[in-house]
RNA sequence: GCGGGUGUGGCGGAAUUGGCAGACGCACUAGACUUAGGAUCUAGCGGGCGACCGUGGGGGUUCAAGUCCCUCCACCCGCACCA
């Protein structure tokens, strides 16, 4: 008898599999389904997240396939990024071979795992035919005004003399050299994000099969804050200064203001007085902190008075105004009013500055005087010191203030959001270039979409030192206006990599179009998204991103749906001793390791089998040993009844053990679709196969004249069109062993059958005051009475019940009798 | 601080609608086969001699609670001076 050599098996089935395009795209009449996963970014080794991610993908769309849908199941590679630059500087390797040879390795990793993707429509983010369009998309939003540049303060590492993304300042500090990193004012391109806050916001609700926890996520990052806008005039000048509260109502106890440092007014404040000196070289200092040191809450709130004063305009009081570090230039509109009383912070920097801080709602069990101390009271009240509007709950108040400042014109209902502009440019070589020209005559130009792509040069210097690369290459860097005609110079930026991948999945429905990025009809076709499936860290960025793509091309009438992923699935980590995989650690697992050594469908059904695919998985040796171990019990039980031929092929009668393993056979067809269907529970369907395994192991064990060699065939064939997604090579080879000619990928998932669900007796549960007593069988479809008059007659429910009274009898039918007795 | 989540045998986990807690797998124990066993097969496997006790702790609702309610604890994750 043949042992279970995976090695031939998997090799062989995957290239037969290749060479029959056996996972090409069917477009047929059938419903369609799009299945996806995150694509990975071509480190060059896949590491067990990638097989877990991607395993529990192709269980799905496998499974869809057998259920009678077209699926799309693609992959490609998020291939520009910082790695290949990196690999640039320190190797003096290109980034375009490195990358290459790094999909190169990946994507044959990928398939030894058996992955049905159509890899006809692989695409890769670097690619100039791919990054033409997502220049493309460039062009369309900032044509409409949706990409914009501006001045802004960003990362700088001034020993890498370069910008830093936020991900790469680590508490302050340049996670490649250690560096104190700085903030510098910098000219940059933004995606106008806010925009779409609103619609960001309300569309959660539309994503119902996305996990709670991700829409909660994104609520709290767009962070819509509903308030008001009040403008207090400057004594002595024009300005009027503008703040954002969410208080109103406590507009009496404004006490003073605190400004931004970059607040545009500062510098105007201050000029030509005794505070231009010190509060200049105070915001100096505060600049060059980072934002974490600046911001963190256990940061002490620092300020400085900047020797003007503003009137409250509701009580026409005189307000010292400051700076502070504690308060945002970029939110709402970069000054407050500080209402001690009533807000911890503003307490916390009052009581250092001897501000005055005057209570203006209280409690109503407080006593008079109700003072404030140490503790700001942010709770419902009654108003006070509030002129007019004394003694009303502040609710009302909050609407009264809101109706006469808005008639009165000092102010106005608004809100404000957490979530800023998308800053898009990355002073780096290995991204799509931004196509924009600047020319001296015309300013700010935009090339031709004709003229795309903007391709990345070769004759470029990695010396990791000097802002953007492309400023090194001549040929690059000037060109001619669009316009004009005239001497220009390239943007020498590129975008961030998150540009590339907020549309890659419409690519996908149409990857080789050479005339748009993809045809709106055939995305229409495939999407939204059935399901998504990926690593819960990109549940903000990476998934707001493409939500914001897809709703601003919708609004270009290039799609015509709201959102791109109708189903998202967050898998949880693979660990090992309890600390995530990492190669600092020492606890990394190599896929290609437990390939060799227990093949492609052992590694597949260990990751799906170990933990339901949310939760985190803890890889355990003995745990695919246990795998490996199972398929090898398939593979033998195949291997017996292909071999023994099981003489009774003819058998017609039915008796108990025909029954019972007939009823398992359907039973676990139904436990498995229902797994797959509405929960995506993998362990639980694989170990529904493995109790029908070890009951057909039972059944075949019996005496040769009891076994019905037809259902025994059924059973088996059952298992292997339900193991199909999971473990596609051995199945297919015992398939195929079996006799049969067209792929078991090919096949059908199978349907229970209704008859062999009918069972003719049930065991009952009999509890005595709640305690299970006694089990007994009864016929199927007893009524209520039927059932208890059949409990009450059993001898071990009487001997228990001699003595007692009986209270109350509770019965579910089919279930249990609960005898309350006392 | 705010938000989200988790807590069940020695371990990973199951119990889908309030109805037999511990499916399935791992580890372990004993036995069979064997020159051998880290292969395979058979049996056992939450605790307790038992009545019984057991799903992080305490309380509650119910005929019945891992599941519902209240409360406390521990751990994990995300955001973090957003006015």
């Amino acid at each position: 008898m043949s042992t279970y050599d995976f090695h031939t098996i998997e090799g062989k089935w995957q290239n037969r599999w290749d060479d029959q395009n056996l996972y090409a795209t069917a477009e047929s009449e059938r419903p369609k389904y799009y299945a996806l996963e995150m694509f990975p970014y071509p480190s060059g080794k896949i590491h067990m997240g990638h097989v877990r991610n991607y395993s529990i993908g192709d269980v799905v769309a496998r499974y869809k396939s057998m259920k009678g849908y077209d699926v799309l199941h693609p992959m490609g590679w998020d291939a520009f990024g910082l790695p290949a630059e990196n690999a640039a500087i320190q190797n003096k390797i290109h980034p375009n071979p490195w990358t290459d040879k790094n999909i190169e390795e990946m994507k044959n990793q990928l398939s030894q795992l058996g992955l049905s993707y159509d890899w006809d429509r692989e695409v890769s983010t670097c690619a100039p035919d791919y990054y033409r369009w997502t220049q493309w998309i460039f062009l369309q939003f900032y044509h409409h005004g949706l990409a914009y540049k501006k001045e802004s303060r960003v990362n700088w590492c001034p020993s890498c003399e370069t910008v830093l993304a936020n991900e790469q300042v680590v508490s302050g500090q340049c996670e490649r050299c250690d560096s104190h990193v700085s903030k510098e004012l910098l000219n940059q391109w933004y995606f106008k994000i806010t925009d779409y806050a609103e619609k960001l916001l309300k569309d959660l609700d539309l994503l119902q099969g996305w996990p709670e926890k991700v829409k909660t996520m994104q609520e709290n990052w767009i962070g819509k804050s509903t308030g008001a806008e009040i403008e207090f005039p400057v004594e002595n000048t024009d300005l009027r200064l503008n703040v954002f509260t969410t208080r109103p109502d406590t507009v009496f106890g404004a006490t003073c203001m605190v400004m931004a440092p970059e607040h545009p007014y500062v510098s105007q404040m201050i000029k030509n007085t005794e505070y231009e000196k010190p509060v200049k070289e105070f915001v100096h200092k505060l600049q060059h902190m980072s934002d974490i040191e600046r911001t963190s809450t256990d940061t002490e709130k620092v300020g400085m008075f900047i020797g003007s004063y503003c009137i409250n305009p509701f009580n026409d009081e005189r307000i010292p105004i400051y700076i502070a570090n504690y308060v945002l230039a970029d939110y709402g509109s970069g000054a407050i009013m500080v209402v001690p009383a009533h807000d911890q912070r503003d307490l916390d920097f009052v009581n250092k500055y001897s501000v005055k801080v005057v209570p203006v709602i209280k409690p109503a069990d407080a006593e008079d005087p109700y003072v404030i101390e140490t503790e700001a009271f942010d709770g419902k009240g009654i108003m006070i010191n509030s002129g007019k509007y004394n003694g009303m709950d502040n609710e009302k108040a909050f609407e009264a203030i809101c109706d006469d400042m808005e008639s009165e014109g000092i102010g106005r209902r608004t809100v404000s959001y957490r979530l800023r502009d998308w800053l898009l440019s990355r002073q780096r070589y290995w991204g799509a270039p931004i196509p924009i020209v600047y020319c001296d005559d015309c300013g700010i130009v935009p090339i031709k979409e004709d003229a795309l792509p903007v391709e990345l040069p070769l004759d470029i210097e990695f010396s990791g030192k000097g802002k953007s690369p492309l400023t090194t290459s001549p040929t690059f860097l000037y060109t001619e206006c669009p316009e004009c005609g005239g001497k220009a110079t390239r943007e020498t930026d590129t975008m961030d990599t998150f540009v590339d991948s907020s549309w890659y999945f419409l690519r996908y429905t149409d990857p080789h179009n050479d005339q748009l990025p993809f045809d709106r009809e055939k995305v229409s076709e495939w999407m939204p998204v059935n399901q998504y499936i990926g690593g819960v860290e990109h549940a903000i960025l990476h998934l707001l991103y493409s939500r914001f793509f897809v709703k601003v091309l919708k609004d270009l009438k290039l799609l015509d749906f709201d959102e791109p992923f109708l189903n998202l699935l967050t898998q949880g980590m693979v660990l090992k001793d309890g600390a995530k995989m990492s190669k600092s650690k020492g606890n990394v697992v190599s896929p290609e390791e437990i390939i060799q050594q227990y093949g492609a469908d052992t590694a597949r059904l260990f990751v799906l089998f170990a933990a339901p695919p949310e939760r985190d998985l803890e890889w355990s040796d003995q745990g695919v040993e246990g795998c490996f171990r199972f398929l090898n019990r398939v593979w033998r039980l195949v291997q017996e009844v292909i071999q023994e031929k099981h003489a009774d092929l003819n058998k017609e009668t039915q008796d108990e053990h025909d029954k019972t393993i007939n009823h398992k056979i359907h039973s676990t067809i139904n436990k498995v679709t229902n797994d797959l269907d509405t929960r995506f529970n993998f362990n639980t369907a694989i170990s529904a196969v493995m109790e029908l395994v070890n009951e057909l192991y039972k059944y075949k064990a019996l005496e040769k004249t009891k076994i019905n060699g037809k259902l025994l065939q059924e059973g088996i064939e059952t298992v292997l069109l339900l193991m199909a997604p999971f473990a596609p090579h051995m199945t297919e080879e015992l398939w195929s062993q079996m006799g049969h000619q067209e792929s078991i990928h090919r096949k059908s998932w199978p349907v229970a059958d209704p008859k062999a669900l009918v069972v003719e007796e049930v065991e009952i549960v009999i509890q005595i005051n709640g305690k299970v007593k006694e089990k007994m069988l009864i016929p199927t479809g007893l009524s209520k009475d039927e059932t208890q008059d059949k409990a009450m007659d059993n001898a071990k429910v009487k001997e228990s019940l001699e003595g007692k009274e009986v209270k109350k009898i509770i019965v579910v039918p089919g279930k249990l009798v609960n005898i309350v007795a006392k």
